[in-house]
Formats: structure tokens, sequence, C-alpha cells
DNA sequence: AAGAAATTGAGGTGCGCACCTCAAAAAAAC
DNA sequence: GTTTTTTTGAGGTGCGCACCTCAATTTCTT
């Protein structure tokens, strides 16, 4: 009836408590044999510890740091709450989290950044910052010192060792093809791209994943080149601008940067008369807006509340040597139709 | 630095470690000065009762039970697989979960069986079940008897003071409604409709949200009257059979029920030549074999892990007498294609 | 003012486990 | 066979809280 305890354990293993202790927490000096005898006593009798105990016993506070990029969009805002409401939470689960914001695209900085933190104050950190060698290093350099690292949401290329929560962004943008291609039907026509920078990794692969679809499945369209906004609204604008008015047969767009404010608005005060598909990324307060006004027609989204409860289930299983569960935490790639907000 | 104990607030509120056990238990026999002092001390040192600690000293088990239909559809068998993945998992976690599958089209049987539900054996129930007078009765009855109450995956109306896990399903037929319009474009033509049955309030909901979309934004289209299958194979295939051919202009299909093999099939079987769009609901491995392979569109989804893992983290939280997090357990609506399968 | 009732304090126990020490027993090495 | 090393056992402490008892103090009654 009652669950069975390590005293059940022992006897059940026909040892004593300490030499059980000393399995079940891997201390030295223990006999092949004790092992053993443990282990079939823990199968046969259906001994779990009770994790309560555990925590209790041990006294520890789970310490994990989010690092993020100082400065962005309203997608960063968001994850920004989703963090602090996580935390929130989680104050009463010995669970501590802090935001470090950095300016992720300096890499020295961010390298010097990773450097510094010790595995004496955080057991996991969960990185968003885009690719470069030397943070790659920093970053390794961080797991062999004990920390448990999750690469969050992308940029970097993956470290074998390191968990990641985040999409395909090859699927992602192959989603994005399929519904721009759906939508259009058999009408021939061109499609714009628009992205912050083609030097993230992140839109490569966006892009990579659209083109496939498009090239393998509506032959009427043609892809034209991405233009790069480099965070630069004037610029966004004018160049959106100019290429609508040479380009009088686009029938969509496909905005693959998480901001979606700028050319959106670009697109639609030089679309007045056209009705041009458009697929933007991320769920913010703008892109939400414009869907139910519909300004645009659908948004390709990862939910960053998921991503950030995710990272941090993965990190505490880390800390507590434990296999995170796959299938939980797969971050899903989300369609979003006015219908179904 | 340490988190404050029991201790560090009966010393803040200057009083004793007795009183604020009183005052943080609700025991009986403590001045309103005393609660107030003690809620003061809470607010200013920032005192939360390490769960762990409570967990161990209540020494209690969580202890769970869904309600499901003995027999079903393929979803039937997912969810099943997903409850007893989540028992699997929180064996560790001091909670113990039981599935009962009773026919729950029989309301007689359903509410008997609800009425046998003791306070001592369970915390929290489950319930997936249709509609009906006697087992809303049932169901109230349930929670007078202290027992926290989750309406789960649709069925009853849904009561005030139970908490309820799953999607909108009139938003689900819209944004079913929305691909489908969408994807035909402007073409005139004719959708067929097929639920299992038109009785049970989810079908319906389906129904209406699905024919308001189709009504308001795409007049070419014409949606026909649901067909019933009642879970009837032969008859399935024939009436869907016989509704195609007396109406070649049927552009697409919508499949209400989470059963979506024999009607896939049987339509496929009928239009090797006409490609008509076909959007079905819940991703089972039928369904996601049949995107897959191009025989179907769309599926829209309501991921029966989330739905299973939400329905539990809610007992939880009313056991323990904490308010859910709204935000996490709503469960989305989710669009899959091919592509983000 | 005396008695009754309500409130508070002091102290103990147990929940299940981690972690520690010291002695005893068993196995290995010589 | 003796010494060294390894393995085991017994027992204790503390983690933070719930829950209980009994006595002491305060507040309310009349």
């Amino acid at each position: 009836m009652m669950r069975p305890t390590a005293k059940d354990l022992a006897e059940a293993a026909g040892l004593s408590l300490a030499t059980v202790d000393r399995v079940l927490n891997d201390r030295p000096n223990v006999s092949a044999g004790a092992v053993r005898k443990v282990n079939e006593a823990i199968e046969r009798i259906g001994f779990f510890r009770n994790p309560a105990a555990v925590v209790l016993a041990r006294n520890k506070l789970y310490r994990f740091r989010f690092v993020l990029p100082s400065k962005g969009d309203q997608y960063l805002l968001e994850l920004l709450q989703r963090v602090r409401e996580a935390s929130q939470t989680l104050k009463s689960e010995l669970t501590e989290i802090t935001v470090d914001q950095i300016p992720t695209d300096d890499p020295h900085q961010l390298s010097r950044h990773l450097a510094s933190i010790e595995h004496e104050a955080v057991d996991g950190v969960a990185v968003m910052a885009p690719e470069s060698p030397q943070v790659r290093d920093a970053l390794s350099r961080l797991m062999l010192r004990g920390i448990h690292l999750v690469q969050f949401l992308s940029g970097q290329e993956k470290l074998e060792t390191a968990d990641f929560v985040g999409v395909d962004n090859f699927a992602a943008g192959a989603t994005a093809g399929k519904i721009i291609g759906r939508f259009l039907g058999k009408d021939p026509g061109k499609v714009m791209i628009v992205a912050e920078t083609m030097v993230a990794r992140d839109s490569i692969e966006r892009r990579r994943g659209f083109d496939s679809i498009i090239n393998q499945q509506f032959p009427g369209l043609t892809n034209l080149p991405s233009l790069e906004t480099y965070g630069d609204e004037r610029r966004a604008t004018a160049i959106i601008r100019q290429v609508l008015e040479h380009n009088p047969d686009i029938k969509a767009a496909y905005i693959m940067s998480p901001e979606s404010r700028v050319p959106v608005t670009a697109i639609r005060q030089h679309t007045d008369a056209r009705r041009i598909v458009i697929v933007v990324h991320e769920r913010t307060p703008f892109s939400e807006e414009a869907l139910r006004n519909d300004q645009i027609d659908t948004i390709i989204a990862q939910d960053p509340g998921h991503a950030v409860r995710s990272a941090i289930r993965i990190m505490r299983a880390r800390t507590d040597e434990r296999e995170p569960i796959a299938s939980q935490e797969k971050i899903r790639i989300e369609v979003l139709l006015k219908e179904n907000l």
C-alpha cells in the first residue's frame, strides 16, 4: 500500500541502509554484487526515491540563467516577459532564474561574458545568440566547466553535446512556402522575401526551406532575392517600395525576421489596390493585431512561453542527471490564422 | 542569502513558530492581529514555503483519475498512451493516475460510475464524455463531494465551477473553413462534411464555426448537409460514395470526427481523377501518414499529450488550492501541414 | 474580581532522504 | 598467517515543514 522507502529497499536487498545509500548516490566502495542486489530489489519492489525528500535533503537551489540580446524586437520583449513569468512561478520551486542581456551581435563581448559565468553561480545557461566561432568556443568551455547549456531558439551552429530548444527553421520556411503556394493557387507571380540579415543561420535555413517548396511544388511562382533590412526602418521602407514598384506581379510576401511591423506597413502602403498574401514569423502584439485586421494572412510562430519552460525543464533535468523527455520538449511550428489565434 | 524559513518568518513577525504555523495552515484560534502580522512579514521578507518540505511533511499522494470512453478511435488510443506516459513520469512525483474506461455514451452507466467515485480514493477526476443532464448532475455531485473536476476535451456543457481542458470547437471549425476556402481560391464548388454523429456538442460547434466562415468569406462555396457515419464503416463508405456521385462539383471535404480513416479512404476511392481538398481532425498514425502521402491536405489537431498534462497540472493546482496558470493551460488549435508535422 | 474562553508559546515527532563518521567484517595482497 | 585494502553496517544529523500536546498568558464574561 505505502510507497516503499529506502529502508524497505535495504530490507528487500538484504543489505544495510548505508550500502543502499552508497548505491543510490554512486558513492565509492561498493561491490558489484551489492549494486546488482540493490538494482534487482528496486525492480522487484518498484522503488522510487521520493523527490520531495531528495530535494529537501540536498537542500539545493537550481540556478539558471538566460543570456539574451540586449536590444531587439517585440518578440524579444515577449520572451523576456515569459522568462519573468516562469521565474515568478518557479520561485516557489527552488529555482532561481536570472537574465543577462548582452549585445549578442558582438562576439567579443558575448564570449567574454560567457567566460565570466562560474559553475559556482549557475547550474545551467540558455543562450540565444548568433553564430560565431568565438562564441562557439566560449560555449564549449562553459560546458567543460560543468555548466549545462541549452542553445536557445536558434543562433549557433548546434553543438553536439548541448541541448537545443527551438524549431527546425528549414521546416518553418517550408511551411511558409506551402501556405503561400496554396493560398495563391495556380496564378503565376513573384514572391518578395524580407529578412533582417541573411548572415544569420536562421534566415538562411528558412529561405532554403521556403525555396525548396516553392520550386518543387509551385512552378508558377518565382522567389525574388532576399531583401535585407539591417533593422533600419528607413532603408527597409525604401527598398520594399522600390521592389514593389519594379515588380507589379508580386503576389505574396514572406517576412522572415521576427520584426514584421516595418515591412508589413511598407507593403500595405504600396499595395492598396493589390491584395497580396503576407506570411510573417512570430506572434507579437503587432502581428496578432495585423492578423485580426486582415493585414496579413498567416503567422508562423514558435510559442515563446513553451520555449522558455522547455529550456528550464531541460536544464533542470540535466542538473538532476536525468534525461529530458524528448517528446514534450519539441517546439512546434505553429500556423496561426485569424481563426485560431 | 538563504531562503527564509518559517523560523525566520516567526522572528520577523515577532511571533512564535506555533502561531505562524497556525496562520499558514488556517488552523483555528488565531487572532486577527496575528494573521495580519504574519502576512505583513511574509511580504516583507519574501517568504515562500519550501514545497518539497510541505510535500514531505504532509506525506500525501495525489490521486487523479481519467474517465474515458471504453471504445473509440485511434485518437483515443493516443490519449490512453499519453496518460500512461504521464503516469509513468509522475510516479516519481507522488502522483498516481488511474484510468477508468466506461461506455460513456450510456448516461446511466456513466453517472452510476461517477457516483461511485469517493473522495477518499481520488483527489481529482478528468472526464471525457458526451453531454447529458444525468451526467451533468453526477458531475455536480462529484464536485460537491470535494473532488476536483476537469471537463476533458469536450463533451459536456461547461459547468461553471469546473475547469475545462480542450479547444474551442467553433474556432476549430472556423479554422478548417478558412483553410479550405483559401486553398480552393475563387472557384465555386461544394463542400462535403462528414461527422460521426451530429448529436455531439463538438460536432455541432465545429459545423457552426465552419459554416460561419464559408458563408461569410467564401460565397462561391456551398456546404452540403453533414453526413453521419454513426461509426459504421459500411454505411460511411456507402453514403460518401453516393454523395460524391450525385455532386460532381464537390471540391473539398471536411471530416469532423476524430476517426478519419474510413471517410478519407472512401473519398479517395471515388475521386481518383478529381483532386479535392481534405481537412481532417486530430493527429493519429493514419492522418499523419495520409498527410505525408498527400492523401489529405491539413490536419486540425489538439495535442493529446498537452491536454493530458494540462489536466493533471490543473487537478494538482486545485488540490494544492492554487490557481492554475491560465496561459499555460490553453490548448492550441494546431494547423498541421505536411511541412510542419 | 473570579472564572471561562480564547490566544499564544515551547517543545516534540515524523516525513524520506543525503551525507557523515567510526567501527566491524570480509576480501585481497604479501 | 599477517597485513593491507575494500566493503559493509550501525548510527547520527539536518533539510523545512505539518501536526500534535500541554502549559502559560491574555482577553472576554458576568
